[in-house]
DNA sequence: CATGAATGAGCCTTCATTCAT
DNA sequence: TATGAATGAAGGCTCATTCAT
C-alpha cells in the first residue's frame, strides 16, 4: 500500500537525519548523504520537504510539538510535591538517555538560527517542565520564591548535566546516582 | 620591526573570528568574508595559520590556555571556604560576561569535532574551576562528599546557565540576582 | 462521453501554456507549474502530450494551421486594391490584440529551436498575408515591383510593430491610429 | 602582465556568451558549458561576474553603452536631411550585419526579463537612432508629423527586418538592396 | 610578508520524465 | 484515463585552498 510506504520513508528520513545531526552537527547533514543512507534518490528527498532548511524545521517542529505534549503528560501522578518534581525528573532523564537524539536535536536547533523560524505557536508551547508545578511548589513554601523561567533553567541545567554526565560514563543510570543528582537540583531550588 | 605589524593584524584575525563565531557558528566562518572583515587578502589568511581548520584550533587553543592560567589564579585569596568559592563564582560570572565572545568560542569548539585535534596536553589542563578547592571544601565537611568532577560539572552548569540568563535580560548583573544565583549553585553542592 | 472532458482538458492546457508563455517565455512553462494551474496531475499533461517538446509544437502546429486558415478567410471581400490590402490589414491588427496571447506564441515559436520541428507541411502553409494578394497588386503597377518575401515581410515588421505599440500604449486602436499606421505600411510598398 | 590576462579573459568571456546567446539564447548560456569553450575553470566566471544574471546584464549594459555613444557619433556628417538620414541607415545596416552577435544580444536583453535589471540610467541613453533628426525633418516638413518615438519604430522595425533579410540571404549585402530597402523605411515616413 | 587570480570539489536545488496502480 | 511517487540528469553557486608574483 501506498500510504504505508509513505510513512516508513519519512520516518527513515528523520531517523537518518537525527543520526547525522547527532554525530555531526547541522553542517554534516549533506542531501546526498542522507538521500544514499536511507537508500532513495536525493530528488525524493524534495518530494518530502521543500528544501534542507524545511527539512529542518519541519523534524524540529515535531519534535517539539512531541515533546511538548508528553512533558504535559508526564505531570500527572498524585504524589507529595517533592516526590512529584522527582518523578518529573527521573522521567526525564530517562527520556532523554533513551531520546538522546532527538533530544539532541532539539537542543541544537535551539541554539541554531533555524529555531527563529519554527512556527511561534510551537516554540511557546515549549518544554514546560513545569511551570504549574513550580507555582505550586512556590506556595506551599517549599521553593525558592523566583520566576519559573529561572527555576527552570537552574533545573533544566542540572538535568542536562546529569544526562551528559550519564553519555559520558561519569555517572550511572542507577538508583544511587540518580538520587545523587536530584539531590543537587533539589537542593538549589529549595527554599 | 615587522614582528609588531604581525602580532596586530593576528589579533584581528583572532578577534574577527571570535566575532563571527559568536554571531553565525564556526560555519559562518567563511575565509573570504573574515579576510574582508579584516581588510586584509585571504591569501594572507594563509600565511598566519595552515588552514581553516589551524585558524580554529589554534584560536582554541590560545583561549584554553589563556583561561587555565587564569582560572588558576583566581584562587589565591585568603578567605572562609563559602566566601573563597562566592569569590571565584563572581570573578567566573564577570569574566563570561566581559568575555563572552571567548567564552562562546571555546564553549563551542568543545561540542565540535574541532576539539579532539585541539592537543592532549592543552584540553587536559582546562578549566580546573577548583579541584583543589573543592577538595579543601569536602575535607570540611562543608559540600557533598562526590567526586570533583561531579561537583565541577554541576557548578559549571549553573554558572554558564546564570551568564545566559544575564546575556538574555532575565538576570541582571547586580548583587542582588547574582548573590540569587550563587545560592542557587551552593546549595546545590553543600552538604 | 468521455471525449468532452477530454476536450475541455486538452483546451485548459492549451490555454495555460500559452499564458504562460506569454507572461514568461517557454523557459517558464515547467510541467509542475502547468498542471498545477491547470488543477491535474503532471502525469496527466503527458497522458496528453509525449514530453515537452511535445507539447509546445504541437501547441504551434495547433496555432499556425489555425492562423493560416484565417488569413486565407480574409481576403474574401471585392474591393479596390488599396482597401482590399487595408481591410486585411485592419483584421490583422484587431486580431493580433484580440489573440495577443496565440500571436506571441507563434512568434516566439518562430524565433526558437522549436519551429525546426513544427512539420514542414504547415511551416510552408504559414501566415500568407497575401502572397496572391501582393502579386495582384504588382500586376496593378500599384506596389513596388520587388519579391512578395520583402513586401510581406516589409509589411509585417511594420504590423507587429503597430500591434506592440499598441499594447505598450503608444498608439491607441482607434480609427486615426491605425490609418496613421496604415499609412506608414502602404507608403512603404506602393510603387 | 596580470592586467593583459584579466581583460584578455573577461573579453573572451564576453565573446563566448555573445556566440551562444546567438545560437540558443540566454536559456542556452550554461556556466559549465561557457567556461569550457573558453578553457576556464567554472569558478573562474565567478571571479568576474557574481553570478549568471550578473553576466548577462553586465554585457548588456557594456553593450548599450557602446551602441548608444556610437549612434550618437554617427550623427555628425553635414548633408541634406535625406541623405543624411540615409547615411545613417547605411551605418545601422553595415553595424548591425557586422556586430550581428552584438545586437542579437541586444535585441534579445530587450525582450527579456533581464532588461529591468539594466541601470536605469543605461536604458535611458540608449539607441537614439535620431531624435534630434527627426525633429529637422518635421521642421523641414521633410516626414510625417507624428512622435518621434512612431518613426523610430517604424524605421527601427524596417531596418531590423533588412537586417534579417540580409541574414537570411534574402537579400544582399549591396548598393541595390540597400538602397531598395531605404526605399521602403524612406517611403514609410516621408511626408 | 602580502596578494590577486584561479580552481577543484562539493552542495543544494530544479525539472522533465517514468512507472506502477 | 488519471495520478502519486520516485528519480536521473543537469545546472548554479560556494568555498577552502594553491600558486606565481
Amino acid at each position: 500500500m501506498v500510504r504505508v510506504k509513505d510513512e516508513t520513508k519519512r520516518l527513515a528520513i528523520v531517523e537518518n537525519t537525527l543520526d547525522i545531526v547527532f554525530e555531526k552537527g547541522f553542517a554534516g547533514v549533506k542531501m546526498a548523504t542522507l538521500a544514499k543512507k536511507i537508500g532513495i534518490s536525493v530528488s525524493t528527498l524534495y518530494v518530502y520537504y521543500k528544501n534542507k532548511e524545511d527539512l529542518i524545521i519541519s523534524i524540529a517542529t515535531e519534535l517539539i510539538e512531541r515533546e511538548t505534549k508528553r512533558s504535559s503528560n508526564s505531570i500527572t501522578a498524585d504524589l507529595p510535591f517533592k516526590l512529584k518534581i522527582k518523578a518529573i525528573w527521573v522521567y526525564w532523564i530517562n527520556f532523554s538517555i533513551n531520546h538522546s537524539k532527538e533530544m539532541n536535536f532539539i537542543t541544537q536547533v535551539k541554539k541554531s538560527p533555524y529555531y527563529d523560524k519554527v512556527p511561534e505557536a510551537v516554540r511557546e508551547t515549549k518544554s514546560r517542565l513545569g511551570t504549574d508545578l513550580f507555582e505550586l511548589g512556590k506556595k506551599e513554601g517549599l521553593i525558592k520564591n523566583v520566576s519559573n523561567e529561572i527555576l527552570e533553567s537552574t533545573m533544566g541545567a542540572i538535568l542536562l548535566e546529569t544526562v551528559n554526565l550519564i553519555i559520558d560514563k561519569k555517572l550511572k543510570l542507577n538508583k544511587k546516582d540518580i538520587d545523587l543528582m536530584f539531590s543537587f537540583a533539589w537542593d538549589a531550588i529549595k527554599s
